[in-house]
DNA sequence: GCTCGACCTGAAGTTAACTTCAAGTTCTGT
DNA sequence: ACAGAACTTGAAGTTAACTTCAGGTCGAGC
């Protein structure tokens, strides 16, 4: 058994099998079908997955997944070195990530003091503090 | 002019009209209504439209955001110190979305270099391991 | 050869957080 | 008093990533 069935590929994947359809229908992951048309997978398709979900964790739509995906070699099976390059892109998404939510946490330490929250004062509200120059009352908050 | 419009809360808040009424439907902000059915709000619904929106940049779902403000004193005016109690909340989630991303962030670290993904040995792809004594290929993704 | 679990398809449903639309009402400025 | 901007409602549309459903087909084991 070198090929795998929808129902194999999900029980390895942990991914339910109306998932895998609607990755293929996507064009996230592809098939041979049997004579009776039912879907058979390579093996490499455990990886394109386990790729596709990981990629997910990162914070990518599945869309920027197929992107991703398109940039593979074609006609032959992705090497390691493949994926790594793949996921290395990955990284300053991340540390982008972390970033921003740090900065939120750092203007939420210093605002917790004070309970305002005010929409003209307040940089945890109105990060840019743009509008702040319209005068009181006349402030946006960032959209 | 102590009371705003549903134009002018949407101008100062830069929360769309629509958005706004959606709120209140769901119970998130309130209004009066004039003789003539438009609504009214009071100038302390800008602070609450402002934790709302704050809310929701730490990640909370507005479902979470109501919950906490029906915690808030019924009655009166929230206080400062009011709005400081709710916000003090958000610290412990910012802090594990922190933890959780460069955890991610460390494992796709480590994987880079093996360019795996491997369902059954990459901890980045299979955080848990949870499985991995089920034999070889039989093996989940994390949920 | 028969059964029954696994598989097939296309369409419709789900959730969150809104937006858009249509058709009508109110308010503001001149 | 009248134009036109701002407001009202309920219903339907939007996006992502799936899930569920109905009604049928396939295939592995006895």
């Amino acid at each position: 058994m070198s090929e795998l069935t929808i129902g194999e590929l999900s029980e390895r994947s942990g991914v339910s099998t109306s998932a895998l359809r609607f990755y293929e229908e996507r064009g996230l992951i592809e098939s041979r079908r049997t004579t009776g048309n039912q879907r058979r997978y390579a093996k490499a398709t455990l990886r394109r997955v386990a790729f596709v979900r990981t990629a997910q964790r990162v914070g990518l739509s599945l869309e920027e997944v197929a992107d991703a995906l398109a940039t593979l070699p074609l006609g032959r099976t992705p090497t390691k070195a493949d994926w790594a390059r793949l996921s290395r892109s990955w990284r300053p998404r991340l540390d982008e990530q972390i970033r921003r939510i740090e900065l939120l946490r750092d203007r939420l330490d210093g605002c917790i003091g004070c309970g305002c929250l005010s929409l003209r004062t307040c940089t945890l509200v109105n990060p840019g503090d743009y509008l702040a120059e319209d005068g009181p009352g006349a402030v946006r908050l960032q959209p």
